[in-house]
DNA sequence: CGGAATCCTCTTCGATACTG
DNA sequence: CAGTATCGAAGAGGATTCCG
């Protein structure tokens, strides 16, 4: 029985929050579920280390906090998936992925990877962006696409309806642009991307790539009286 | 010797974040320099709970991790202070702020409480509002204020210089303005608020205050292919 | 008094084994 | 496939002590 858990005790929305989602492992799970519904399977293997009874506790948790919702529409394949409250976590998720990226950068390239987190890191990346075309991105053997839905950009697994440009790349370099401040036709001259498109679509893809949603740090710091 | 921290061991940028900032206590911490600099001793008292050798180590981390410096600029009073770098982590912060509103109706009114943490709720509320006059806040003793700032909204505390508005109320009734979606209007009606200043100013922070940053939930879920 | 280190207990985590 | 059960190892919580 873990029903007395740890809590900060504090009414503040930080730590009400941090309450629910603070412990470790939630949020990767919830970052495994803003890809797409997952079995208890498959965020087994898309969490890499974690323990089997952590991952149902946590479950069981987020279940009943209204975060996410266990569907057994299809037959014989019950997925885990976010509500919409649970969804609305993308927003502060992805906030701290733009924050993260410098990480990166000296990251140890050997740790574990696994392809679909790039969806993650795309919506990061074009969050924000202005009539981007609709992109598939290829990466070693997954294909994802990106395209603009009512005043946002939406990032999915699978191919792009009607593509209007195709990339295709290795990881580091769909991270390097993600992160590093590699422009989109640097990384093609340096020949690890391949871009096939419109010259003219391509090059507002490189800006969108750009634009890098400069919304961060808009307050100032100042001492208190 | 805790030099063999838990690692989440993942090529991904939430994960590297959560690797700096996701141990309990830590992002409160962070909360409260976004607030001011703050001594050890502040800290503490600031943070009820936190065990002494855990902040110690915390802040240990994050200066680590150039998040938080030591400044010693005033004789005797060495003070913990968020660098820039750190700053930066105001934005996932009120994202997360906002996105926990909604355990702030439920909470058990009991819960610790300080009135500094209006502060945070009232960035995170106010975010993304225009053109909002200067407001002086007072509430349960303690003032702080809001103005613009090269198009942001920044929420120190403190009197305002020169306040267009001021707003006295209680605790509850900022938390209502701010999480419920109270109207500030209807709590002056309600009796436990006074606004003081200019009637069309006066509306115009209503107005403001009801603008509640409707930026999240751009995304749609689909099932990928 | 501010800023910790130490010690001890209790909870949570992590790894593996096991079950409907 | 989808979890429980178990158990040793870290990490957290609280009190006390130490140092400049």
């Amino acid at each position: 029985m873990a029903e007395t858990r740890r809590s900060y005790d504090q009414y503040c929305a930080l730590a009400l929050s941090l309450d629910r989602i603070g412990d470790r492992w939630t949020l990767l799970i919830v970052r495994e579920l803003l890809i797409g519904p997952r079995r208890y399977t498959d965020l087994r293997t898309a969490l890499p280390g974690i323990a089997t009874n952590l991952l149902a506790d946590r479950l069981r948790r987020l279940e009943r906090d209204g975060i996410v919702a266990l569907t057994t529409s299809e037959p014989g394949a019950a997925r885990y998936e976010l509500t919409s409250f649970g969804r609305e976590l993308e927003t502060p998720i992805l906030a701290l992925v733009r924050w993260g990226g410098r990480w990166l950068v000296e990251a140890d390239p050997a740790l574990q990877f696994r392809v679909e987190w790039l969806v993650i890191a795309l919506r990061a990346l074009l969050a924000g962006a202005a009539d981007l075309p609709s992109i598939e991105f290829r990466v070693d053997g997954e294909t994802m696409h990106a395209r603009s839905v009512n005043e946002g950009i939406d990032v999915q697994l699978g191919p792009a309806p009607a593509p209007s440009v195709v990339i295709t790349a290795d990881r580091d370099s769909v991270m390097g642009v993600a992160s590093s401040g590699l422009s989109l036709l640097d990384a093609v001259k340096r020949g690890h991307v391949q871009v096939v498109g419109d010259p003219k679509t391509v090059r507002a893809v490189d800006r969108a790539l750009r634009h890098r949603t400069e919304l961060r740090s808009r307050y100032r710091s100042a001492d208190p009286g």
